[in-house]
DNA sequence: CTTGACCTTCGCCTTAGCGCGAAGGTTTAT
DNA sequence: ATAAACCTTCGCGCTAAGGCGAAGGTCAAG
């Protein structure tokens, strides 16, 4: 029995989902969004999902869990069902998104970086907060409090 | 006249507003959300701020920029409005959103070496993108394509 | 044959942070 | 005096990624 199991394995949204412990919710939003192709369905509207479905599933939560956002995925997945584009696509679309992901980390970093100069600048006492040189600081006033 | 700088430089909300480098529909949400107080108004209905509402916009400007929600800066200015607060209430939340970044700072990160991966992975060839690696492994099929 | 567990579509709700346009009143500049 | 440039409130729109519930059809088991 050689392709018979993509016959015989036919699996509804719900144990689909399950299986690639997503919501069936998530699923035929992905269906909707055109990250999942439309099943076939039964004579009553039932989809019905070959094995490579699950695949497909776990693609998109692995690469949401690096960062892409739907809509990239869904790019993604288009390369792969297109015979037209090659792996270079696929490696520069990461790429790209490394470097996107890079400068979020910088800018946050930066962020940090204020947040340190405020805690620092704190004398941590029982002030009342018009002293607070956090305050201050925030309010890029000089010096004392804005108030 | 002493204080009566005060009572001439009455700012509108444009004016205000560009003082600031926000817009008008910036402010007027900053109000409804309780970021802003609710300023004096002419008979016409017209608000007019006074100068300390700039250091208010550019205290909520600042904190936006270090990673504060405006719910979050709305507490902080709440901080700074009632005398019942001293400076240690609002070291603490800066500390707090501190940790929090340096947390998403840190999965980030991770995202990064997950893409770093992929691409080392990638032999950066024209080949299908059947037989794209990256996307293989994001699959999470043990090899080749999925597909 | 009747539950109960599944499935269908539709469509509103959420968080954040405003943008934008309508319909109208006001102020200012010419 | 009139046009341009303000201002007011109201309320719908957007992005992201679904959650949730209603109203109804279907399927498997007892």
């Amino acid at each position: 029995m050689p392709s018979l199991t993509s016959v015989t394995k036919r699996l509804t949204v719900g144990r689909l989902a399950e299986l690639a412990d997503v919501s069936a919710n998530a699923v035929r939003f992905y269906e909707r969004e055109g990250l999942m192709h439309v099943p076939a369905k039964t004579e009553s509207g039932y989809r019905l999902y070959g094995p490579d479905a699950v695949q497909r599933l776990r693609f998109i939560k692995q690469a949401q869990h690096c960062g892409f956002t739907l809509s990239e995925i869904q790019a993604l997945l288009q390369l792969g069902d297109e015979a037209s584009s090659c792996c270079n696509d696929v490696r520069s679309k990461v790429v790209e998104k490394k470097l996107e992901l890079e400068a979020r980390i910088k800018a946050m970093k930066a962020m940090s970086k204020e947040l340190d100069q405020l805690i620092a600048g704190c004398s941590n006492d029982a002030r009342p907060a018009e002293d607070c040189s956090i305050l201050a600081s925030l309010s890029g006033s000089t010096k004392g409090a804005a108030r």
